[in-house]
DNA sequence: TATGAATGAGCATTCATTCAT
DNA sequence: CATGAATGAATGCTCATTCAT
């Protein structure tokens, strides 16, 4: 029942946006009362949540499988293949992300987001410690910031605005580019 | 008298936040009684978009202004200095920044920023085509958009997160390491 | 406007009880958009205080008009004319008496109730107090209480029950005699 | 079974108020589910009535234990003990007696405390017309009604008002005067 | 042009009641 | 009998918008 509201609320969003999520809407379209709702969720608030934290964990669990697959990877390949599985998770479900990312207000994501984030920095942390000659970059806490922010958002753009000018192969070319000139330049 | 409106829905986004930033409290705001709104502005949403359209107005020629006086720069002075700018104009008015940027809808701003990045884009694409020695990245309108949407995207989340890791100088540095080494990778 | 909506929430309650006393009910009633309702009344709760209050005070105008016209009153005229006032008072709006008393809970009274009680009591020590010889009670205050209490309830039972038994004349006998018997007991 | 619900219904009333008074609630304090209450009452209703019906007759019982004791009572020594019978069947649950008196509708006690002043009204209309020497009131049955009247509502004022200047022996003198006045007036 | 009272559709939420198990 | 998940009508209230003045 928790299953059919979550899967009603993201429903709701993706077809009819934000401003249609009504507790009443997602409750016709769970096909359950409005006061069901209730009995699983505080709030309207608390539906929306599960919706969103469930979108970032199913990325987040993407880009951690993928990466799982690719471990022995090493410098440029490792950079690329994790930009890859990153879009590849934005992209296996575009519509809710355009919601989530354009649509909602960003503070809704942001915990969420953070959590996510911060995972991948201590794990750019952890690789740049136990490789020196992996970077020149002075700060390895402010390096993994900046190659993180720089990957997240440039994925995230490019899915949502699928610029003509950028193909995935570039997208992937160039980030590989960006992080490995950043972290020798 | 449009004025005054877009006045008090600024003041009313950063003093109560998009949550309170009814067309009545606006009035209220704005001295002025809510029929009259509706004299200037066809829609709620029309002096929303005044408003934020001013803002990223305001961001632009900031950065604009900023960079006009270092117009002989050239290579990482020029980036450091325009990440400065932007970084600047984006501290200007951190208060509507956050509204802005976490608040609303990023939908909202998408026109006016992809019109500011697009400036901006297309100042680095003249760059880049003007010297051809500063960059060996194979599309310079591919590098463009790496670079302005990186360096964009860490500016906003360095300003709204303020990562204690990252002091401002750091942040300025790695921008500039951040887009030389890519541009010569 | 103010006035449509109290007579409205008089009528509501009168013709249909509290239970049916919506806010939607009332708007219908006084032939306004619910939404009005908020523009004069903070609350719903609002409207039915001051329809309540406004029953109570007209009460008292009542009383006290009536009082008015008999001051020369003294010893048991004065409290059969009191008495035959407050029963007329309470006559005057039978339906609304009904459910002030019956179906609403008391508490909404009160205070309303307790200022009429005050003012009254106030007058009646004020009397004993002049005229020592009207009343061998030890303690004024202490018969101004009982008395007030007394006639107060007997008159809105009898005419809430309008027991067979007991005609009006004989209640404005009765009550008359309970005072005055007690007074000089 | 009823007995748990009913005793809920009564905690529930006493602790958390009328307005808390919801079945599901009941429910909980009963440990019960909400679907049993409906296989012993029939309505949320019925079991407010069990609960308010059960504290009068308790009110009765209490009055009636405490008359048996002092049943050659007569003249003032009976009005003064009755009174003070009551006085105190009142104060044993002075905090059901604020919801029951205050917070609900009136009409909810209506019958059974019309039953109740019926049984009294009876026993005094007895005793006047026993001893046809005890009053001078034209109507025995038109002084009961006022006798029994009077005193309930001043009993149960006092109790719910405790009047600061009305001590518990003065209300019990007091009520002794005005009954004694009375019927000898 | 400016007003602001009036609107009314729409919302989140509650809770007495039911009924399949 | 007992359950308790599910119901859904109904509620109080908000706020973007209109329009007679």
């Amino acid at each position: 029942m928790v299953e059919r509201i979550v899967v009603a609320g993201r429903a709701v969003l993706v077809e009819h946006g934000y401003d249609a999520f009504s507790t009443n809407r997602v409750a016709t379209v769970a096909g359950v009362s409005p006061g069901s709702l209730y009995q699983y969720f505080t709030d309207k608030a608390a539906i929306l949540d599960v919706v969103i934290d469930r979108y970032w964990d199913e990325v987040a669990d993407r880009v951690a499988a993928s990466l799982a697959d690719r471990i022995g990877d090493t410098g440029p390949a490792m950079v690329r293949d994790t930009a890859d599985a990153l879009v590849a998770a934005l992209e296996a479900d575009q519509e809710l992300l355009r919601v989530v990312a354009e649509e909602l207000p960003v503070r809704r994501s942001l915990t969420r987001r953070a959590a996510l984030e911060r995972r991948v920095r201590e794990l750019v942390v952890a690789h740049l410690g136990a490789r020196p000659e992996a970077t020149r970059r002075p700060d390895p806490v402010v390096a993994a910031w900046i190659v993180v922010n720089a990957v997240e958002n440039l994925a995230m753009r490019w899915v949502l605005d699928r610029p003509t000018a950028v193909t995935r192969e570039d997208l992937l070319d160039e980030m590989t580019a960006l992080v490995g000139g950043y972290l020798l330049a």
